[in-house]
DNA sequence: GTAGCTGCAAAGGTTTTGCGGTCTC
DNA sequence: GAGACCGCAAAACCTTTGCAGCTAC
């Protein structure tokens, strides 16, 4: 469980035309809001509010209302992971071949920084709980939230 | 991990007066609407929105604004739990004795159903995070989903 | 050319806030 | 009687929907 900082503006893993392919494959029409979006996200590998997103992109590039529209299309073909931390609405981050693996984050209360946490270990107790219970198809959700080094210093307070 | 149904209606195991008490104990009055929340609270342990909260309120008996106002006021004295299941907004629980300790829940997503699982394996491993990232408080949020044995049986779509 | 996508406007749902009147202590 | 609390109205958000025009294929 190696905590892994995904702060934004890192060397871009996944290329823009290994995403648009994608679309391609799906018969989805490769339009300028929807590059503009891919192009953001793989910028900002970390879970982004729509709000968030939205602001990343150049004035006029893409509607607000887009930008949900392409969430809803884009995480049914699982190009997209929501991804829920509790306030401010719904979090999208990208899945990426390198993080495709299901995995969690450590989100800082203070100031909001985000660490990703590689592995899991809720898959074995998913088919625990699936014996115990009777329940089919079991999967789950998971966050873990704290104050962060930089944040236990400075005493910021609570947002 | 071992998991027990919720189901509502069960014989109420904490009593209104004992709440109330604590109430008193925190200076805080003890009103009609707070007695009618806590009353119904009582008698369906598991996490309720709020617009499911005020329905099983009698017509009259508090206003919806005040069921939110309460459940900020109930949470911050730790009386209540939030919990969020991704839909329709945020759910609250009463904290009981029995099941005043941390736990999790187990969320049928055709029909909704919820069990509470009674353990928890992840008090260690917010330990293992918190020596290996510098994060400090470190909590978790966690819920499973599934589809549950009834609704395997009745192919109930996903609402 | 056509189906799919977009922008704009508007509506829907949840949650918060302001304020005057009411009630508990 | 004072401060806390409540109901009502309205606003603030986040998200979805309808529709007419535009665009990628």
């Amino acid at each position: 469980m190696k905590p892994r900082s995904t702060g934004c503006c890192h060397g871009s893993h996944v290329e823009l035309p290994t995403l648009t392919a994608k679309l391609r494959k799906e018969s989805l029409k490769i339009t300028g809001p929807r590059q503009a979006i891919l192009e953001a996200m793989r910028h900002h590998p970390h879970p982004l509010l729509i709000k968030e997103l939205h602001a990343l992109l150049a004035e006029g590039d893409c509607d607000l209302v887009t930008v949900y529209r392409s969430m809803k299309t884009l995480q049914k073909m699982g190009m997209v992971r929501r991804v829920e931390f509790g306030k401010g609405g719904s979090r999208f981050e990208l899945v990426t071949d390198e993080g495709r693996e299901h995995h969690h984050h450590l989100v800082c209360e203070a100031c909001h920084a985000v660490m990703q946490l590689d592995d899991c270990l809720l898959l074995e107790v998913e088919r625990r709980i699936e014996k115990a219970s009777g329940f089919r198809s079991v999967t789950h959700r998971l966050e873990f939230f704290g104050i962060c080094p930089a944040c236990q210093k400075s005493s910021v307070p609570k947002p």
